[in-house]
DNA sequence: TTGCGACTAATTGTATACAAAGAAAATACA
DNA sequence: TGTATTTTCTTTGTATACAATTAGTCGCAA
């Protein structure tokens, strides 16, 4: 679990040849993500950090380090005085991530077609292979980290990075609601998360022919298919299988849009 | 200058009798933050750590807290082994946050208006009552500070927590433009900012009409159009006053929207 | 003069010690 | 027995010392 050091996780966006020496920070701020967003730690649960230190071996400098890092990503709740805590997932930020997600995915898809390079769509399309050979796999953790790194090059795509940022911060919740929703699959999760996300692939497909061809409009509207796909995949899956698990409080009294 | 511990810059969002017990970490942070949003520090400029513990009276530990936040942020930037950097603002990076707001804007005035609750409503009034004063002060500063607010109320009023927080994130870098072109202004700053932003007070005050009748297509429109006439006037002040002073490399061979 | 290389100084990364705040437990009292 | 208070203990916040890395300087040779 600790060697989970991903050079950077994201598409091949232009880091130049990045060194490897990493700093124990930096190794545990990625060992920590990882846990925390394939749900190694019970979201919710105290983090101490003497406990963090001998696990990972490393100070508490260092290891503080980290968790600012994971809290300012919304990912720990940090409280002076107080012991980190793991950030719980409710119910009502899945809806709030895919209300967000109908905004910014179109807009995205748009730019993407309109401004990638050869390059970016050359990363495109290489995540999007490993996505497929993943969900031929029915493994279920790499259709979970390809698909992110498929959406992680299209957000570099679009060129700008103002919405490249606010993006890439939604997908990091995006990441957190796919985990809890295979957690609650039992042992097939994998077969399942295929069959369910069978549908996405495709989509994705034709966003790729439709960015070739820089044709904006139909990304935008494959934009709009796609998102409106996984929620109701998602939220199936998170409304059945768990029903409990995830505290889900009535959605609230939300006037619709 | 050490003093700007503001107790949280933002709106009257909901945050219950906080505590004044704020730790030191959290001190230098506040003061960093403002110092470098409004230029006090110049961007580019080395944060060498002592320097930074004698200016703030407190050590190395809680220091290099504050910088890594503000990293996280994107007002620093910290590479291993070196300074941190005060992150320097291209102006490939004003026209990358004016399409970003293009694009958030319009959502979140329209979810404001049909979300909002009437202590929503309150707050917005009451930022934008300040905002008023401000402009009759011609106090650039007090512009600035309170426009920011406003946007914030306005965040908090769509109670979408996905959505606000990708709204806040580029209300910091908003911040920052304003204050670069404010710099450019020499002495009547305060003058020139009031005639120029006149035009935003009307429709923020429309905004709030639209908002009461919980209009959401109109307060959508009204912030299509805010966000026109504010990019306009920045952009003109950046590139009349500056011209040099940012960086301004060629808007790059970027394809249009 | 120029280019390379070792050395020195400065600066960051990490570990650890101590102070302070909070939580839990034990005790005293009604 | 229940509650309030004090005490103890755990955990975080901060300061500081040390290790590691980097940048700059000086010297030397081509």
């Amino acid at each position: 679990m600790a060697k989970a050091a991903r050079k950077s996780a994201g598409a091949g966006a232009g880091t130049p040849p990045r060194r490897p020496r990493l700093t124990g920070a930096q190794r545990v701020y990625a060992a920590l993500r990882h846990a925390i967003v394939v749900l190694d730690i019970e979201p919710g649960s105290p983090l101490e950090e003497e406990r963090l230190c001998r696990h990972y071996k490393v100070s508490r400098t260092p290891l503080r380090e980290a968790l600012i890092r994971l809290a300012s990503e919304g990912l720990v709740e940090l409280e002076p005085n107080h012991s980190a805590k793991v950030a719980a997932l409710q119910f009502a930020d899945v809806v709030d991530h895919y209300e967000a997600m109908d905004v910014m995915q179109p807009v995205i898809w748009h730019f993407a077609a309109m401004r990638h390079t050869d390059a970016d769509l050359a990363a495109i399309r290489g995540n999007l292979t490993a996505y497929r050979a993943a969900l031929g796999r029915e493994d279920a953790e790499g259709i979970i980290q390809c698909n992110y790194d498929v959406h992680c090059a299209l957000g570099a795509a679009c060129h700008n990075r103002s919405l490249e940022k606010a993006y890439r911060n939604m997908l990091v919740d995006k990441l957190r609601v796919a985990q809890h929703a295979a957690r609650g699959l039992s042992r097939d999760r994998g077969h399942v998360l295929a069959q369910r996300l069978g549908g996405a692939l495709r989509i994705l497909e034709r966003l790729v022919a439709a960015i070739a061809l820089s044709d904006g409009a139909r990304a935008e509207a494959l934009a709009r298919d796609y998102n409106a796909h996984v929620r109701r995949q998602i939220i199936e899956i998170l409304s059945t299988s768990l029903a409990g698990e995830i505290k889900m409080p009535v959605p609230a009294g939300r006037p619709a849009a």
